[in-house]
DNA sequence: TAGATTGTTAATCGATTAACAATC
DNA sequence: TAGATTGTTAATCGATTAACAATC
């Protein structure tokens, strides 16, 4: 029981996999071979074999992967079509930054509207978004379809606007802000690191450097 | 030898702990126990020790860590104080909203100028750092003192654009492009990939939909 | 001294990789 | 048939967790 069925890892590189099959020409019946698709990706390529066992159709030995098909399944799986609406609580610079930029729509996401308690910024539309009060989150969250949140509030407020959203049945929450929250269960708090990757460039300079002074 | 010293997965977690003990009152000589700071940020309490120990000195039985000594050596460790310029290749959707967004100083990155192709953007100044031509980037790079590549660029481009940035010197790189790039040794390119986190949230909704179905 | 908390050694767990069998 | 490529089973590796010894 609760077969997770897939583990959180290869979850991860499905979307680098497709975004793969997607540069691939698409000629109707061409092939690829998971060799191939592991040297393109820097994985091992047992590594890509079960990943994708485990959400297509076999390869065939000798041959590989039919493009189309193992495209078709990856979207399947991973729900393209499907659009995700959203709304984004915290309007300052990063929540600006996110408003502002249109890629997400790429990603299915679709962000419907923005909050935050500065009365200045209600009222405005962003990139066509309306900011509205963060009062109004509960009732709007009631009215409205809403199943992604997205957190780019000060860590100081981020549990508060959570379980506002989580109140309002949001299932799905992207946090940038730098604290760990608390969710029920069913509830999925995906935290978006920045801090991290940074600390991560900054400590390889901080290395790379003392090397060069040998 | 090649004793990389510390797990990468330590240290990504190792801002967060700066954050929380940054977030904590400083008077003078308080103390924190790991199993605080382990409940706080939803970790094991001997995990928080480990990445601790490989940072700091001992904390104390009965007692626990000083605020202020872990919170020094943290940022002494991270090499939080130092500033690293860094340059933005692609200035689209993305590349915009990075450099509009102005919270990367607070984590040590100044971004000083951005580049390219499109000639319409140009000589054009985004808060305040100047938009050049990706034909000037070598030449920027011999002039400049610049540690870290962004790239915002489109994945057909982020290969071409990355050796540029190591041939001017640049030893980490933080790509934006959701394909995988190769760099020689010394090199780091992390890769920030929206995509799978959006990938993530759009699965777990997925998985609980069909749950309340049964 | 007793008890709380640290640091370390051993066990567990999960993911990756290697070896090999299956098959077109 | 022979060879390339897949899929699977077993071994390895690294990180986390549990148990325990050390110490203030």
């Amino acid at each position: 029981m609760e077969q997770g069925g897939i583990s959180k890892l290869t979850l991860q590189r499905l979307p680098t996999y497709l975004a793969y099959l997607q540069s691939l020409p698409n000629d109707g019946g061409g092939t690829v071979s998971a060799s191939s698709i592991a040297s393109a990706l820097g994985l091992g390529e047992v590594q890509v074999r079960k990943d994708l066992a485990a959400v297509s159709v076999a390869g065939k030995p000798k041959v590989g992967y039919r493009i189309d098909e193992l495209r078709r399944d990856l979207e399947a799986f991973l729900g393209c079509g499907t659009r995700n609406r959203a709304v984004l609580v915290g309007v300052g610079n990063l929540g600006l930054a996110l408003l502002s930029y249109g890629g997400f729509a790429d990603y299915g996401l679709d962000i419907v509207a923005a909050f935050d308690k500065k009365s200045a910024l209600v009222g405005t539309t962003v990139d066509g978004k309306p900011v509205l009060s963060i009062e109004e989150l509960p009732a709007f969250l009631r009215r409205e379809r809403v199943s992604i949140g997205i957190l780019a509030v000060p860590g100081s407020a981020a549990q508060t606007c959570l379980n506002a959203l989580i109140q309002g049945g949001v299932k799905a929450v992207w946090n940038f802000a730098p604290v760990h929250l608390t969710a029920p269960k069913g509830v999925l708090v995906q935290r978006e690191n920045m801090a991290s990757s940074l600390a991560l460039l900054s400590y390889h300079l901080k290395v790379e450097e003392q090397k060069d002074l040998t």
